[in-house]
RNA sequence: GGGCCUCUAGCUCAGUUGGUUAGAGCAUCGGACUUUUAAUCCGAGGGUCAAGGGUUCGAUCCCCUUGGGGCCUACCA
């Protein structure tokens, strides 16, 4: 530390809380006493949910002759006179009863686990595995020693923490809360599964550029930052794309990748500036196969997960993801819902003319994006079941390949799932000639003041003229999909999301 | 971005139509207790009522500014 840095103000009584500083006061006397507050090392023998499993089910007031040494966090303390119970719970929130009693530990070491165990403490207990008279579990202690005392106290675990709490100190949340763990293993599982049915299926995981020259991929703002090094502007990543496309011109046909796009745009329930993606294409696909794949991966992780493809929402409510989902047609659904035929020749005269009469807003309306407003508007908070939403109108999708019967529509899904979109699939662009006009439609449309738009990508471009082979390629929100799997909001589903 | 609501003890929350000393449960401190399960019983301490400014004899409460959070709304996954 540098002579001049500020010396840190000191802490004075008055600063430190009552309950902080008689922690800190046990955490001097622990080390005074030759009593390490923070060992390097313990003898443990054994963990919680193993001594559970293999004894959890002895008759109340049994003993074993078995003796382990573990270590966990007291939740709960309840020092009687000569008999004092706590229950130590382990990371997977398992639990076991430590006694310390006077017969077992003597008098003095009864009163220093009085007096330097506090609620929230690592300790370590050794001792015979018992079973308390009204049946519990127990270590009965003949040994303990501190394992890492906690100078702050636990929030009380008998009300929610509120929201706020939670999602700035999560690891108090994790400690607390069970289905904050939950939510964490969920999350793991379903990103094993994902990669676990990709590698049966051959695909390969590959890692793309998050610190991009140009950012593209999809339409959003981007977040920007520079290089000292290049003395140039840099963009964080709004999607993988265009990177997972020149692999594919490189000959890596099944390719994927899982990893976070960043997007400077609004944060709310189903959104964050930080998200987790997972891109997917195959060469010699189309927009059918990937559909195909997109339902085996989301199926094969509720199945992880929930052990099912039915799932239990956080609220309580089932939903079935199994079976074959509904593939529907855009324009059809649309008209069918508006009680109008609309189709990719209807003049934007009339689609302008029927948002104006539904009250639906459209910033820089094209037909596309009419359509598309129009479509939610009339039809998205229609599906109850999990649906692919197939051909989009041309405008709104750059990198989409023309359908092959239906002229006007390219040939793109989305998929909603609990009434957000949880992916989206193409049959992928690969002419570079058209690939060339849509982005010099893009950077018209960026010239007119639509922030979202394309930009023109020389390098992306020649990779298309060494020649993609035809591919389906799908994206989906992480996330999202452990939203409708778990049902929970996308704060929850983030171990660590943004806060101020 | 716009609108509405909110911030009180370590945690979760009451409350004050503006008036002496701001409350509860858990937690903490002292005492009792060898089978507890949010242990129980007796006693005690703990607050810049988000921050700053204003109105007032008097502000935690009313007004303004700033900051944090939530909900609705618009845009994006």
């Amino acid at each position: 530390m540098s002579e001049n840095t500020t010396p840190e103000p000191e802490l004075t009584d008055a600063e430190v809380s009552e309950q902080k500083a008689v922690r800190l006061a046990k955490r001097d006397r622990l080390n005074e006493l030759g009593l390490e507050a923070y060992p390097v090392a313990l003898p443990i023998t054994d963990n919680i949910p193993a001594v559970r499993a293999r004894f959890g089910d002895l008759e109340a007031d049994a003993t074993t002759g078995v003796t382990v040494g573990l270590a966990g966090r007291i939740v709960h303390l309840r020092n009687t006179g000569k008999l004092c119970f706590a229950s130590l719970q382990s990371g997977d929130g398992s639990r076991i009863q430590a006694m310390v009693s006077l017969a077992e530990v003597g008098e003095e070491n009864l009163e220093l686990w009085k007096d330097l165990v506090d609620l929230g403490d690592h300790v370590f207990v050794s001792g015979e595995v018992i079973s308390s008279r009204r049946g519990e579990l127990s270590i009965m202690v003949r040994e303990w020693k501190m394992a890492s005392k906690a100078v702050l106290p636990l929030p009380n675990m008998h009300n929610e923490l509120n929201e706020e709490t939670r999602v700035r100190s999560r690891y108090l949340d994790l400690i607390v809360r069970e289905q904050a763990r939950a939510n964490v293993f969920a999350r793991a599982k379903t990103m094993a599964s994902l990669r676990s049915t990709f590698t049966s299926l051959d695909f390969i995981e590959v890692e793309t550029p998050m610190l991009q020259v140009m950012h593209g991929g999809a339409s959003a703002r981007p977040f920007v930052t520079h290089s000292n090094a290049f003395d140039m502007e840099l963009f964080l990543r709004i999607a993988p794309e265009l990177y997972l496309k020149r692999a594919l011109v490189g000959g890596i046909e099944r390719v994927y990748e899982i990893n976070r796009n960043f997007r400077n745009e609004g944060a709310d329930s189903t959104h964050s500036p930080e998200f987790a993606m997972l891109e997917a294409y195959e060469a010699y696909g189309d927009y059918n196969s990937i559909a195909d794949l997109t339902q085996k991966l989301i199926q094969d992780a509720a199945l992880a997960v929930a052990g099912s493809h039915v799932v239990t929402w956080a609220d309580g409510t089932e939903f079935d993801l199994g079976g074959e989902w509904d593939r529907i047609s855009m324009y059809h659904s649309l008209s069918d819902a508006a009680g109008v035929q609309i189709t990719p020749e209807t003049s934007v005269a009339d689609l302008q003319a029927m948002a104006n009469k539904e009250g639906v807003e459209v910033h820089l309306a094209n037909h596309g994006k009419l359509v598309e407003e129009l479509w939610e508007h009339f039809v998205k908070d229609g599906l109850t079941r999990p649906t692919f939403v197939m051909d989009f109108p041309v405008e709104t999708s750059p990198l989409v390949k023309e359908h092959r019967s239906i002229p006007g529509v390219v040939e793109k899904w989305d998929l909603y799932v609990r009434g957000f979109e949880l992916a989206t699939g193409y049959s992928e662009l690969n002419d570079p000639v058209i690939q060339r006009e849509r982005f010099v439609q893009q950077a018209a449309l960026s010239a007119k003041g639509d922030v979202e738009a394309m930009h023109l990508d020389e390098d992306f471009l020649k990779a298309l003229e060494h020649a993609m082979p035809p591919a389906g390629g799908m994206g989906m929100g992480m996330d999202r999909l452990l939203m409708a799997i778990t049902g929970l909001g996308i704060r929850e589903t983030i171990l660590f999301p943004l806060v101020k």
